[in-house]
DNA sequence: GGTTTGACCCGTT
DNA sequence: CAACGGGCCAAAC
């Protein structure tokens, strides 16, 4: 592969966006989990930013990262959490009476381990 | 190359 | 139970 291999954005980012690419349908991963994953314990705040950033050709599926509590995004994000929520629905995630998403079952396990 | 930012996490008040 | 602050890290300005 060069090093302009039509790839990735360059960074620690690339890292990111492969992981988010891997969570599978119905499940969900965590902020935190993704960055110890990369490596970075407490470096949460670094994979959100990551977040930010992502530019939509890569179709992010962003909506499937949320925080430790379960809780979605700020409403600026993703157009509305109700939108997220309804992609996440779509998907089988089931939801708590809360609001917030049944972090026990579609908490991702990690790529593989 | 220092400063600012950001979709976080956790403990304490 | 809700609000506040400190810590941590990497990219953008």
């Amino acid at each position: 592969m060069g090093p302009e291999c039509g790839k990735f954005e360059r960074g620690m980012f690339a890292e990111v966006y492969e992981i988010v690419a891997q969570v599978p349908e119905g499940s969900v991963a965590t902020y935190g989990q993704i960055a110890a994953i990369l490596g970075m314990p407490g470096g949460a705040r670094t994979v959100g930013w990551a977040m930010r950033q992502a530019p939509e050709r890569l179709h992010l599926l962003c909506h499937r990262v949320v925080n430790a509590t379960g809780v979605l995004s700020p409403a600026h994000v993703f157009g509305g959490q109700e939108a997220q929520r309804a992609r996440l629905e779509a998907e089988r995630v089931t939801f708590l009476p809360d609001g917030r998403i049944d972090m026990k079952k579609h908490l991702w396990r990690g790529p593989v381990k």
